[in-house]
DNA sequence: GTCTATACTTTGATAGAC
DNA sequence: GTCTATCAAAGTATAGAC
């Protein structure tokens, strides 16, 4: 609807996602969204929380299509993650290493101080794994398997940026890719399912 | 030497830990760790930059023994990996998901702008990936093979706590910990030193 | 919906007495 | 090395005219 509150958003996406939650002024945002101060409060009047909450949407949704674009071009599990690897490290090398996931940066910032922006946080996280299941389940996989698969990728994957853009090398996510695709061509950890046994393995 | 300063250091360990860099004020943390205000500036002149950047080396070195440690009580990578994971859930639990990684949450806060504090996370991140590449190398891998592992290993951690700690949830972690576990013990991907191989694969 | 102005708080950082 | 006082700037948030 509003041109205005669009700009808003995507400043926020963009700021976020390089300085995190608290390092980003709602001044500088409106002044990079080239928005009047005014226009701030009158389209988030419950503030800087309101704005992230729905910039965090906003960001959550174009990725997440973006992983099922990938998955809709290649069939293969296994591209499809080689691709948003790939789209990573793109995206890292244009920015300059300043646009990581514009969801961790924010999420780290209040995970345990505000919880109305944590919990966004949390539900577009999930809705990255449920895309990436589903583009794994796609191809034959149990849905359980799929889901396990589809939060350890996004892990490496979250990870893998970080160690890319702290040292300002593409690097570590080239090296991850390497061997989260082989598990994807491997066999599975024996009984994925089985989550209980070797959950009380790793805790001895 | 000084008490007070040590106790500085700690608070802005725990506090940049949890709420990030720009989220932690030099008051709240002056007051977390009983410390006058004027001691902030008689031991760190150069203020937040100086404090944090000394804060990450010192919760890098305490991490950093503790994997070591890790591989020192179980000389199979695999059981001291599943050890560094199984501790992790055990701090997150304990920490009611407060205490994630101490040098992750900064990082993003500030690799794009604050290159004083960017630059002792990268260092930080690169003497784990040397303790565990060490760890690794010690059962017999080779070398660079041990590295990409290892960058590999903590890119998963990472991650894995970010998810975790967001979803207020050790699943992830545990998740992630079972295909990290079974690459170690499975053989590795073809050829993991001829990255650029791989690299132009996953470009295209 | 936008403009200008402003209240109030907190931030990082200094100064000077002791 | 610590105390008290204070600085300028930036932070979020509001008010009222237009």
């Amino acid at each position: 609807m509003s041109e205005t509150r669009d700009r808003l958003l995507r400043a926020g996406e963009r700021l976020f996602r390089a300085q995190g939650y608290s390092g980003t002024g709602l001044k500088q945002l409106a002044s990079e969204a080239q928005a009047p101060w005014s226009s701030m409060y009158h389209f988030f009047p419950q503030g800087k929380e309101q704005l992230a909450e729905q910039a965090i949407r906003y960001g959550g949704e174009l990725y997440a299509q973006m992983i099922r674009q990938c998955f809709a071009t290649y069939p293969d599990p296994r591209e499809a993650v080689a691709a948003i690897f790939a789209g990573e490290v793109k995206i890292l090398r244009s920015s300059g290493f300043r646009n990581g996931c514009p969801v961790a940066s924010v999420a780290l910032d209040v995970a345990s101080t505000t919880e109305r922006v944590r919990k966004p946080c949390a539900e577009v996280f999930a809705s990255w794994i449920a895309a990436l299941a589903e583009g794994i389940a796609a191809s034959g996989k149990p849905e359980e398997t799929a889901t396990d698969l589809a939060t350890y990728i996004l892990a490496s994957l979250e990870g893998a940026i970080i160690l890319s853009r702290t040292s300002k090398s593409v690097k570590p996510l080239e090296q991850t890719a390497q061997f989260v695709l082989h598990t994807l061509q491997g066999k599975l950890p024996r009984r994925a399912r089985k989550a209980k046994n070797a959950r009380a393995a790793a805790k001895s």
